[in-house]
DNA sequence: TAGATTGTTAATCGATTAACAATC
DNA sequence: TAGATTGTTAATCGATTAACAATC
């Protein structure tokens, strides 16, 4: 029913960042807050955050502004949050053990249940209470357990096929942490691709940047 | 003199996805490629490719394309790769362990020098031959080494302060995996902060939508 | 009631795409 | 030379900002 409207892929990626706002606002027990105000904490405009905020409903209120918890259980209806996402983690290497004991996945809304590698070492052990199993188990227990999302930690030239494996194990969508970017258009599901080298090179951009002016 | 130009953020970052591409189709022996062929291959338009390189020079040639050893050079200098920017990772947690075992700063033209860590069974400790040192040797060594670069993988209630710290010891540019948001207003300094949540929610958001029409 | 602030419409701005002369 | 493909200009498209009536 929110459907109606195509919502764009700008709009998109600042909603997150309106939910975590929020989520610091709500603990810094603030209960309502403006456009206005939202705005100028995040470094974005008034008519930007109400016309972005449209798209999905009136959560506001004339004279008012918005009721912060409100807005919150808004965005995770919106997100699908409360839905609570079975994710499975494929490589259990130095960035998947990093993920699976610091990363908060229930802010999410999503919740690991097991995770994947073909190392005999870690096989059997657990990390925060999520067991490691063999790959040659991951139809087995895809198979039981019907996972949503599938967090891939593996090598490059792993990946691709890897991902094909796991739609056809019936995940839904794919976290992508390897150095490979998987495509949306080939596997028939959403993918997040992250891309840390992306990010560092971005900064050295502007970095050089700020450099240069001056000097 | 490259500086002349407004270059969007929209630009910006896609410039980090060319050069991923660029390195990888080296990497397979390609020597040329055409503004079609990459943007079939990336899901883009041939224009764009066009306009946004454009932005920086006429590295193409009419009949023939681009000579893909040249064009990643070229990327190289507007990011400053083969300047070999120096960083200290501030953090050596599980995250920060994981970026210093399995990153490749180099691809960025960056290289790790130290990490710092308040935690006394860590100090000491190398990875991939990066010393971990005493939080409190920060300014000494910053000092001493001239780091342009800080990784922050700390928690999110130290990250203001010790950024705001770092910036004083000279670095500028932050890389922040922290959960909380730093702004270049409030530092002096470019920021990229990286928000592991932000592309998880984004994942829910569209796997929520793809799931939904047919249903 | 008066003041504040929304949701929405219209105006502006910027980014993407299309087209094509230049030229390898 | 003919074919291919660039860099750039103009046209289109979409996203952001401004303005304001509605209303809490």
């Amino acid at each position: 029913m929110e459907n109606t409207k195509h919502v764009s892929k700008a709009v998109i990626s600042r909603l997150p960042r309106y939910y975590r706002m929020l989520r610091r606002l709500a603990e810094e027990k603030v209960k309502r807050i403006s456009s206005k105000d939202l705005a100028a904490q995040m470094g974005l405009t008034a008519s930007q955050i109400r016309q972005d905020l449209s798209c999905f409903g009136g959560f506001g209120q004339q004279g008012y502004g918005y009721n912060v918890d409100k807005l919150i259980v808004e965005l995770e209806c919106i997100f699908g949050v409360a839905s609570s996402q079975r994710a499975v983690l494929l490589g259990a290497g130095n960035l998947g053990r990093a993920l699976l004991r610091n990363f908060d996945f229930s802010f999410c809304g999503v919740r690991p249940i097991a995770a994947f590698d073909t190392e005999e070492d870690l096989v059997g052990r657990t990390f925060r209470g999520i067991p490691v199993c063999a790959l040659y188990e991951l139809e087995l227990i895809c198979g039981r357990e019907h996972p949503d999302i599938a967090v891939l930690c593996v090598p490059g030239d792993q990946v691709q096929a890897l991902a094909a494996r796991l739609v056809r194990c019936g995940v839904r969508g794919i976290w992508n942490f390897s150095s490979v970017s998987l495509r949306e258009d080939d596997l028939g599901v959403p993918v997040e691709n992250v891309h840390f080298s992306d990010s560092l090179m971005r900064l050295c951009y502007h970095m050089k940047e700020a450099g240069a002016p001056q000097e």
